[in-house]
DNA sequence: GATGAATGAGTCTTCATTCAT
DNA sequence: AATGAATGAAGACTCATTCAT
């Protein structure tokens, strides 16, 4: 079983590699830097990937994958703001912490998957898979800690979940632009608090 | 100045029919098809703009001056919640209206910036003059209608104006990759009148 | 007779900026440097020379006047090695008192005719012209001093005239290219000295 | 090996390509035409040499190694003015023998290398190490030989290498230039054993 | 399974030239 | 006579992809 195992290892390398400079040079780098980075040749990333495409998709899915693992093992009693405000942290400890790198690298993704259909459907599904998660994560939660047996509907959480989705995206598109950035991960967390009136009925404000 | 008149006319030609075609197949587009939609050559681009990056950028600044246009004169009196929602339902009218090919073309400008520092550069400047807009339609606005007296301060204004423009920024990536786009513009909306909590301060919620 | 001596204040402002511009980066550049170097435009150029190749011709013609000026006036009592060191001191004075820019310009245009059939007849044209009148500077010259009666026939003084002009070409070819430069032009003195050799007749040298 | 092998066949046809088309057609020859005659695309020059410039550079040495074959094995014994007839010869069979072609194509290389500052560098390069290998060659030699013991200093034989090489270059460059080239071949022969006298000492001339 | 040399379609850019003003 | 905007043909270079080894 070597072969099955140099290949994985090639695999890994190679979408490490893909990942890191995607991040530093955009979906535009040349499958030669890739294959350089990771020690292979082009030729390698067709015997394992097939395309460019078919890279740049299991880049993303593997991304996301990562990701996901933090979405797991939420606290069923914490309130939405509580499980809004945790969301947010991983995303900026995820992204911030690969000091900007990785937030350039979903956004050059995310871009350049506009650019192509195959890519552009592939996405829709793994993205729409994630929002899934994180609309779980947030129904059936306390809206208001006064009223803790008000929570929110399955609806109610995928709103919100696409809301905040779209939030962080937002932010994380519109830092590489901005001439001052000092506060924005404050104000990204903020913004996805405010979210919670998403889920505050009519009713519930008298 | 018959010269002049047919030049200014040429650009105005190459920048609509640049705006049409990024819009539709990406920046990616090649000059030619650009100029053959303006009943020019390629050369003309040249002549007019110098390059295709500068060309990316004119056809930039002239969507964002058609935006700016749309942030004058608004009452002073209207408070912050109104103002939020009249930018949104602008902004919601322009992109939704043009049956997502604004969005789209937005996305590909923004993509092709974040590939050159140029674009990015001349990009930050210009998003900067337009937050600043936004910025200040936004601050000196009453935020609770029962409490007239207390406005936002500037630093609200600003903070606001880069959350709501992050979330529109956001809706507007995701949109194109989303399989249920159903209520999306209603949901950006209440997403933008969220954040009107950016504004309201700890003392005030007693 | 306004319009005439404008006509030929523009000509002349051209034929030096193009000499200018053509001993600093070869026959290529480009119409419009040089019609900006006169403050003029490309049209004027083609209204006053026609075409790009005719502005080359123009400047060859008009340079190689200035040469010929030179070749005025020669003591017919010299001897074939004076009157060849004063050529030479001449040429070397021309050339290299331009600070180089001058050799480098009819290297650029001797070059470039080499492309171009209509430039290398016309060039063809105008150095047999040039040779001639080399050719009867050289001819009827006492060859050794010790037999003034013996002097150099028509044949010789053209073939003199040939191998002087290959030889300051020759030099002036390759001086861009040398990396010591030192003494290069005393050594081409000393070259086109040797060549009185050509006029020696072996019965001379008993 | 045999992909070494496939690699350096296929260099050699585009250098003996390259080199015929720029000596027909001039150094602006297209990458395209050079191609199809070697029987492979433009892709494989890039594959193989990088760019055009490097391509020039590459048929520049080549064609400078094949002359300096040339300059081997000359006997130690052969007066100053037999190896300089030699050397005139072999430069004389070797670029008329081609019928002028051989000529253009220097020609044609010397012009774009005066163009271009890094072909010019490098030029200079091989054309000091060329200098280098004649003026050993005409080093130590015999200058009269009714005084055998009288040799050239190394200063001579690189005086009259560069002497030589500019009458060489001169020929080749004016012969295009020329309405009569009967009897030039024998002309530049003699205008280079002119060039002993180069050698010949005052006090030798007693 | 990986190599890497070669492919070949795709496109930006340059610039001599034209011509209405 | 000069302007200068536009032309349009030409050509270098890139890079995802293929395939014999």
């Amino acid at each position: 079983m070597r072969r099955a195992e140099a290949k994985a290892a090639n695999r890994r390398a190679l979408l490490d590699a893909a990942t890191a400079l995607i991040a530093r040079d955009g979906a535009g780098v040349r499958l030669e830097t890739i294959a350089d980075a990771a020690g292979l040749t082009t030729g390698a990333i067709y015997s394992i990937f097939g395309s460019k495409s078919d890279l740049l998709v299991a880049v993303l899915a593997d991304e996301i994958s990562r990701v996901d693992l933090a979405t797991d093992g939420y606290d069923p009693a914490l309130s939405l703001a509580a499980v809004i405000d945790r969301c947010v942290q991983t995303w900026i400890a995820t992204y911030s912490g690969y000091s900007k790198t990785q937030a350039a690298f979903e956004l050059h993704l995310l871009l350049s998957a506009v650019e192509s259909e195959d890519l552009r459907l592939r996405l829709t599904e793994m993205l729409d898979a994630e929002l899934g998660q994180l609309a779980r994560l947030f129904e059936n939660r306390i809206i208001d800690p006064a009223r803790p047996a008000v929570r929110t509907s399955p609806e109610e959480g995928m709103a919100i979940a696409k809301a905040v989705k779209a939030v962080l995206t937002g932010f994380g598109l519109r830092e590489p632009f901005m001439a001052d950035v000092s506060g924005l991960a404050d104000l990204a967390r903020q913004s996805c608090l405010a979210l919670t009136a998403l889920a505050r009925r009519p009713g519930a404000a008298g």
